[in-house]
RNA sequence: GCGGUCAUAGUUCAGUGGUAGAACACCAGUUUGUGGCACUGGCUAUCUGGGUUCGAUUCCCAGUGAUCGCCCCA
């Protein structure tokens, strides 16, 4: 025991002291050790580091990442059969890009936005969508040039300053597909065909397909005025949210779960009834074409989208059938006005997004199937100084040979080590002990049966090799060793 | 941004105004070079900061975080 410890221990209570154990003893030392170090730290004012991560955003854990990796394969494979070329933007956009694009007004901007002035006095935001940075290299780069339509894939974190809850995070990671240059709706039916696909690629197959137009900026306004004075005809049977929003964003009212706004809802006048003749025509042979790819949909008149930038066509993809838990694992729509009011070239446009946490809670609940990758079927073990370092040169070799092995060379008793190798699961236990070392053999052990033999290490390879063929166990091949 | 609920080992959960437990997981051992089963041992926690108290993990307040509802949306 040192003097400090001494010292702490004389601190505990007398009666303590009496009967201290060597655990107590030891403990007292841990939280002094602890307290101590906390005061030193606020003593010197170092902010001590929380071991969290911020608000709102999470840590992809290696156990979840087979989720992930399916639906990385799954929304690209996609991406290629569509025709979709990938691009990738900045996380960061000047302010401005979204507050035109998106609309100051929305939550999404005005409550959410990640923004923030540069050391050079650039106002920035962290991007809280993908299209209007995709709108923004699409014009930038003048790909009005590249043939119609032009279609960009997507992926990335973005970032919305919400109070977390499930399937909402403050960073959170978007699928992204989008069209330029088209304004046939049969692309409209494309674009949903292609975001159902994905949904359901990924195993979640009870969707719904919500869809409504919301009209062109003209037909909007005047469906917009005769909105307003419907609600406000009934306005003393509002909600107070409601009441506020018919100054603000009056389609919202549509969306209001209270039960006295929905039956205000339920009577007003809809969008769809009020379309231009021009809107009306897009909307009816999308659902033409929307009937012949047999896709479940539902017309939702009280769909509106939160961003101004929509026209016509929105949509959205919800879990589940019918009642009961329903959340958007994605949405999107059409944005013909987009690209002009961002300063290009007048450019009909669609798009959506799809929450990859969404999806993977989704995968999880009706236990779709993740990726595993290839496990090791081979297990190194060695045992003494020589066997080790000869053991460091075999892994690599078996390695270059395409062969995909586990070890645990840090370990130093075979006990531990062939326990390391049936938690893996392998098929044989390759072992490399001082005696295999000077002989120049490997003593191949099999897993299951328990046998094992001796045999020389300038054989090991093929013979491994021969020995997964026979088992009909696919061995892992580097593509870059076979060209 | 508003309201409700919650916060104990890596995980799932007990429990208490007076030295915090289990299970699983992890590490090691059960004779010196051999896994699974079993047994033994070990490691590891009261979210943070104040207050009440002789004493707080427990009671109170605040903060933080998670979760649910609203809002919004992916």
């Amino acid at each position: 025991m040192g003097k400090d410890n001494k010292k702490i221990v004389k601190k505990l209570k007398p009666a303590k002291l009496v009967k201290a154990t060597k655990k107590e003893v030891v403990k007292a030392v841990k939280t002094e050790r602890k307290t101590k170090n906390r005061k030193e730290a606020v003593k010197k004012e170092l902010e001590p580091i929380v071991l969290q991560a911020p608000r709102g955003m999470k840590d992809i854990l290696p156990e979840d990442q087979p989720y992930w990796e399916q639906t990385r394969r799954v929304t690209e494979k996609l991406a290629r059969d569509y025709g979709f070329s990938r691009i990738d933007t900045p996380l960061v956009e000047f302010s401005n890009l979204f507050n035109r694009s998106i609309g100051d007004g929305t939550d999404v901007v005005e409550k959410e936005l990640y923004s923030f002035t540069t050391k050079g006095g650039d106002k920035v935001a962290l991007r809280p969508e993908m299209t209007a940075g995709v709108a923004r290299a699409y014009i930038q780069h003048g790909m009005n040039v590249l043939g119609k339509p032009v279609k960009l894939f997507s992926t990335g974190h973005v970032y919305r300053h919400d109070r977390p809850q499930e399937g909402r995070q403050r960073e959170f990671y978007q699928i992204n597909y989008e069209a330029f240059g088209e304004q046939d709706p049969i692309l409209d039916a494309q674009m949903i065909q292609v975001a159902t696909r994905v949904v359901q690629s990924l195993g979640i197959k009870a969707v719904q397909i919500q869809v409504n137009s919301i009209g062109c900026p003209v037909c909007r306004k005047d469906y917009k005025d005769l909105l307003v004075s419907y609600l406000e005809s009934k306005s003393n049977k509002l909600c107070v949210d409601c009441k506020r929003r018919l100054d603000v964003n009056p389609l919202r009212v549509l969306d209001c779960k209270e039960d006295k706004c929905s039956q205000v809802a339920a009577s007003a006048p809809q969008s769809v009834d009020h379309l231009c003749e021009e809107c009306r025509v897009h909307f009816k042979n999308l659902l033409e074409y929307l009937d012949e790819l047999d896709l479940p949909y539902t017309i939702n008149p009280r769909l509106v989208r939160g961003l101004d930038y929509y026209t016509k066509t929105v949509f959205e993809i919800w879990s589940g059938s019918e009642e009961g838990r329903k959340s958007a694992l994605g949405g999107g729509g059409r944005y013909d006005g987009l690209v002009k009011l961002l300063g290009g070239e007048a450019t009909p446009a669609i798009g959506f997004a799809l929450g990859a946490e969404r999806l993977i809670i989704e995968m999880k609940r009706v236990q779709a199937k993740s990726y595993k990758g290839l496990k090791p079927k081979i297990f190194l073990a060695q045992l003494g100084e020589m066997a080790k370092k000869k053991s460091l040169r075999l892994f690599s070799e078996l390695e270059k040979n395409g062969i995909l092995v586990a070890e645990s060379f840090g370990r130093g008793s075979l006990k531990s080590q062939l326990r390391v190798a049936n938690r893996l699961g392998v098929e044989m236990t390759l072992i490399l002990g001082q005696k295999e070392a000077l002989d120049g053999t490997v003593i191949i052990k099999n897993m299951i049966s328990g046998e094992q033999e001796t045999v020389s290490s300038a054989k090991l390879i093929d013979l491994v090799k021969r020995k997964l063929k026979n088992d009909n166990v696919v061995v892992y091949h580097d593509n870059h060793d076979n060209h």
